[in-house]
DNA sequence: TTAGGGTTAG
């Protein structure tokens, strides 16, 4: 071009960010000036935005303040562009503080903000302003706002907020959106109902990449290898191509159904097969998967071999530390050990973890120096906790702890009660909590559900199977006695079915109760 | 010529 002004500059830079070039982009925005050619608010938004792919804080400071100079800081575009930015960069609170400053907001800005909430691990403070933004504006979410929403509840696994935003996705019609699906069958699997999850997947229409990576992920992590990898098979028959995060729920199911030689044989597929380099993430998860099944000294081979980003190494020595010490192969503990405190991240796992492995071999001398180490320097580990939400309120329990949990005598008087009429009735305290004696082991498979997982936290034990509640929900008549355990154990387990179908079953007062069979 | 969303190992 002989004639180049503002329009045609900014033009080629967007033109190279759209292709995944943000640098080149910022090459230009720092030459047009010289040229005698000035940038105006567009420019500003590309170059910002070129910033925001290459999560480059120093720059989009400098460009920021020339937004300033310019005078151009309460353009709408611009400050939306500098929050995500600014998100994008891990600088939340400069994120709100542009977001603050707008007069005038609309949807994409605050979609910006709420997204840099979540993606900074805020989900609260997404929540939060996600509410703010339906009552204090007149405008409506959409499908942006709603995948990230989505994205907030399925991190903090809030179940009864992601089926309301569920529910308000469908409202507004954005349930045939693949991102927002996406985004809900992530949360369904995160928030526990992996069922809700798969029929929530089998809904979309012609999934792509990510739905299928979401769904292969999400069944890995219950466990359900097979179902993982079916669903691997079934989308690379119909042509879609995986890509490194489907792998690693690929890796991940085997690793965690024990499927060691399976599980290589798909990392040795990656490279020859799809084109796909496993990167330190992909040996990370195989490190994990040798070492879950005892074959520690081909995990620490593996371990030795891969140079990791400096922020992966305390996951992989954490994870060779972790399985060292399920096989008390003290020695390995000790060297992953090492590694992992020269790291100097993640100390107080390290040290208990370490001063647990002693003691699983009754080394008890060294168990007292590593704790008495850990208060001499400080070191305090944070007891992990789980947590059960239960209409609008979150019950939080600690592995052993009922006296902080509210209502926890509650809980372990009923399950005491459960255990012995579930012994009446065949069942046995078995390696996984109480097993039922008379079934075929395919049932047994069943029986062992989710339920038993969530009445499980923080009281050691494990009833309720799930084949069993539902098969007595059918043709029910309640004693009132029944009736108050189902609704103390509805409230617990918080299962649609059973809340909704406790309150409709007419109640005996006399023998002619049927969910005795159950018991 | 400009801004926002979904899947990721321990």
């Amino acid at each position: 071009m002989s004639d180049r002004n503002v329009v045609s500059w900014t033009a080629l830079m967007a033109g190279y960010i759209h292709i995944g070039l943000p640098k080149p982009a910022l090459q230009l925005f720092e030459k047009m000036p010289k040229t005698y050619i000035f940038p105006n608010p567009f420019t500003f938004a590309t170059a910002v935005n070129a910033c925001s792919f290459l999560s480059d804080l120093q720059t989009g400071r400098k460009i920021h303040a020339q937004i300033e100079i310019y005078g151009f800081q309460s353009n709408l575009v611009l400050c939306t562009s500098l929050i995500d930015m600014y998100g994008k960069s891990n600088y939340v609170d400069e994120s709100r503080r542009v977001f603050d400053s707008m007069e005038y907001k609309n949807v994409v800005s605050w979609t910006s903000m709420i997204s840099t909430y979540t993606q900074n691990a805020q989900g609260e403070d997404a929540l939060l302003l996600f509410r703010e933004f339906i009552k204090s504006t007149s405008n409506k979410p959409n499908q942006f706002m709603f995948a990230s929403v989505i994205n907030a509840c399925a991190s903090l696994g809030k179940l009864v907020a992601g089926k309301v935003t569920h529910s308000a996705v469908i409202r507004h019609g954005y349930n045939t959106n693949e991102v927002v699906e996406s985004a809900i069958v992530d949360m369904y699997a995160k928030c526990g109902l992996f069922e809700y999850s798969n029929k929530i997947f089998r809904q979309i229409q012609n999934p792509g990449l990510i739905p299928y990576t979401s769904m292969i992920v999400g069944a890995a992590k219950y466990g359900l290898a097979k179902f993982s990898l079916d669903l691997f098979q079934e989308m690379l028959e119909k042509g879609i191509r995986p890509n490194d995060v489907t792998f690693l729920g690929v890796l991940h199911a085997c690793s965690h159904s024990g499927l060691v030689d399976i599980g290589l044989e798909y990392l040795n597929s990656m490279h020859e097969k799809y084109g796909i380099s496993p990167d330190s993430k992909h040996y990370i998860c195989t490190v994990d998967m040798l070492g879950r099944t005892g074959r520690l000294d081909e995990a620490y081979q593996l371990a030795k071999t891969i140079p990791p980003e400096v922020q992966d190494r305390e996951i992989l020595w954490g994870s060779l530390l972790s399985s060292s010490r399920t096989h008390s192969r003290l020695d390995l503990a000790v060297e992953a050990s090492q590694r992992l405190i020269e790291t100097n991240q993640q100390l107080a796992t390290a040290y208990v973890t370490m001063s647990n492995t002693f003691a699983s071999v009754g080394n008890w001398e060294n168990v007292s120096r590593l704790r008495s180490e850990m208060k001499r320097n400080g070191i305090y580990k944070e007891p992990g906790c789980s947590w059960v939400e239960i209409k609008d309120r979150t019950y939080v329990f600690y592995a052993g702890d009922v006296k902080s949990c509210e209502r926890g005598n509650e809980v372990v008087n009923l399950l005491k009660e459960l255990e012995v009429r579930m012994k009446e009735r065949g069942y046995v305290r078995g390696r996984k909590g109480l097993v039922f004696v008379d079934v075929e082991e395919e049932a047994e498979e069943v029986i062992l559900g989710l339920h038993s997982e969530k009445l499980a936290l923080g009281f050691g034990l494990i009833c309720i199977p799930k084949g069993i509640t539902i098969r007595v929900m059918k043709n029910l008549r309640m004693c009132g006695d029944c009736h108050e355990a189902f609704k103390v154990i509805s409230e617990i387990v918080e299962r649609d079915f059973i809340v909704r179908d406790v309150n409709r079953f007419h109640h005996f007062r006399d023998g002619s109760c049927t969910c005795k069979d159950f018991w």
